[in-house]
DNA sequence: TATTGTTATACTCTATAACTATA
DNA sequence: TATAGTTATAGAGTATAACAATA
C-alpha cells in the first residue's frame, strides 16, 4: 500500500493544494499583502536582498512577474531598490524594516530546518503527503 | 515542539503551496486540461451528477467562476448539460464517458480513504503537515 | 419574493515577445 | 553580442453586481 501509485498522489495532491491556494488567497482579504507578494518578501528575508533576476528564479515565476511584485512592494513601502555597486544593468532589491517586520509577523521565527537538506522522497516521505493531502482537505471542507 | 506554533505553521504552508500551485499550472502544458478544469470534473466523477451551484459550493468557488469552468468542459465534450426533471431554474452537470475516462487517467482509483471522515487536527496531523511543507518545499525546488 | 443560473465587468497573477541600457 | 531589467500585451482564474427565468 505504501509506494504503490504515485501517480495518484501527484494528481490528488495537485487538486488540494489547488483549492487550498484558492482558499488561502481569498480569506487574505484582512491581510496588507497578497500571498504572491508575501512569498516574495519572505524569500528576502530569509536569504537577504538579492537582484530582481534571482528572486525570480528562487520564486518560481518569469522576470516579468517579479517585476510587477517588486513595484507593488515598492510602492508599499516594504522593499526598496538600489544600484548595483559594480554592474549598471543590475539592481539590488532589499527588504525595509517595515517589510521584516511584517514578514515577522505573519511568519514565525520558525524558519531554519525548513529550508534545506532535500533529497529524493522514501515510503515514509510519501505516506506523509498523502496524509497530508487529508488533513488539507479537512481544512478546506471544514472552513465551511 | 509539536504543538508550539501553528500559527507560523499556517505562514510557511501558505507559501509552500502557492509556489507548488505556480509550478503545477505552468507544468501542466501537456495535459488537456487545467487544474482548474480536472478539479471540477475530478469532483463530478467522484460525487456523481450535480448543480452548477453544488458544484460551485464543492470546489469553493463562486456560482459565476463555475458557469465558465462548466462551459469550458463542455466545449471539451467532456461534461453535459440536461434539464433538471422538476425544477426548471436548475440544471444537472454530468460528465460524459470521455470526461470519465480523462478523469481516470489522471487520478487513479486510490480515492475511496481520501475523502472523508474529517475531524480537529491533532499534534500528530500537525507534524504531518510541518514534513510535508517541506516535502513540497523539495519537489519545487529540485524540479529545477 | 426567493432562488438558480448566467452575463457583464473588473482585478490579480502569470506568461511571452519586444525594447532599453549596460557589459 | 550577451545579459538584466522593464514595458507591452495577452490569457487564465476568480470575484462582485446586475439580470432573466422559474418556484
Amino acid at each position: 500500500m505504501i509506494s504503490a501509485d504515485v501517480q495518484s498522489l501527484a494528481s490528488d495532491l495537485s487538486v488540494a493544494v489547488v483549492r487550498l491556494t484558492r482558499h488561502l488567497r481569498g480569506r487574505r482579504s484582512d491581510s496588507p499583502i497578497s500571498l504572491t507578494q508575501l512569498s516574495a518578501l519572505s524569500t528576502l528575508r530569509r536569504e537577504g536582498s538579492m537582484t530582481p533576476g534571482l528572486l525570480a528564479a528562487r520564486e518560481r515565476v518569469q522576470p516579468p512577474s517579479m517585476t510587477r511584485v517588486i513595484a507593488s512592494l515598492s510602492e508599499l513601502g516594504l522593499v526598496e531598490r538600489t544600484p548595483h555597486p559594480t554592474d549598471g544593468r543590475q539592481i539590488i532589491v532589499t527588504p525595509t524594516p517595515a517589510g521584516r517586520s511584517l514578514v515577522d509577523d505573519e511568519n514565525s521565527a520558525r524558519e531554519a530546518w525548513m529550508t534545506d537538506q532535500l533529497g529524493i522522497l522514501g515510503d515514509h516521505q510519501i505516506q506523509v503527503l498523502r496524509d497530508a493531502v487529508d488533513i488539507i482537505n479537512s481544512i478546506v471542507n471544514e472552513t465551511e
